[in-house]
DNA sequence: TATAATGTTACTGTTAAAGTAACAATATGC
DNA sequence: GCATATTGTTACTTTAACAGTAACATTATA
């Protein structure tokens, strides 16, 4: 369990879990039991998709999750930046050195150009859809 | 400061530097103080660029370093894989829990979309060379 | 009102990376 | 040859982000 973005395929786990049942609903305690892991750290991911509206979350007594749109509605994107995930490049932060003109100008050029980057791969991530991965997981 | 792919920042940064220079030498120290931090740091990403050809260093003493090809045939790319940078995306390590379908298959079905986006992202990476990077330091 | 769920917060442990220092290897020049 | 200044490598320390956990607040149901 290193670094890294793992939010994002927890995330995606579980809207794909609750994809798969169409609408059924399911709390998050079977869904952690699903994943495997605590239902703590389910909810706390939970909590972001349902602030995103990808999930519908009743609370109290008898409360459960559901998908809050349809998985054909549901970009990667969107799963992406609901959690939070970080930056894939980070520049790094060193105080600039006055006396070279590389210092100086680095951060802006890179950034640029990393900014270009990311928005294409932004744009791939949008194109596909949740309803995707779970036909592709109903396929086997 | 934090976590990320600073090495490839800086690597690039690097990079630019002794492009900059046109074939003209520089010793670690220098860039490290052009850079704001330790030649030691310097030195270690500085031993990854060398392996990987970007960077000629001659060792002994009036050792130094220089660009190890031209500018105009390094990619981005390279120095991205050269400093061995984390993959962007990671998918979750839980233990497969056998009765979930989603649990099941999440990870190949996840992983091979995440793959072919990440192909597309090195593919954008190789199109930008070192010497656009300078270019656009110079015109500044 | 008890209960069972979500939602939130705070805490702990672990890990990867930054940062540093020390040392080995190497070549130069006297 | 020997002192010296560099690269190259290794090991260590520190730091910060995140996984993981637990406890508690909130909410609605029966």
């Amino acid at each position: 369990m290193p670094a890294g973005n793992t939010q994002f395929s927890i995330a995606v786990h579980l809207l794909a879990g609750l994809g798969y049942l169409a609408g059924q609903e399911i709390t998050s305690g079977e869904l952690a039991a699903s994943i495997n892991t605590s239902p703590s750290f389910v909810r706390r991911v939970l909590s972001k998709l349902s602030k995103a509206g990808l999930v519908r979350a009743t609370p109290g007594k008898a409360g459960a999750c559901s998908l809050g749109r349809r998985a054909n509605d549901i970009s990667l994107l969107e799963i992406y930046k609901a959690v939070g995930a970080s930056q894939i490049f980070s520049i790094h932060a060193y105080p600039v050195q006055k006396t070279c003109p590389v210092s100086c100008s680095i951060k802006s050029s890179l950034g640029k150009i990393l900014d270009k980057i990311e928005k294409t791969l932004e744009k791939d991530l949008a194109k596909i859809s949740l309803a995707e991965v779970i036909a592709d997981i109903k396929r086997k």
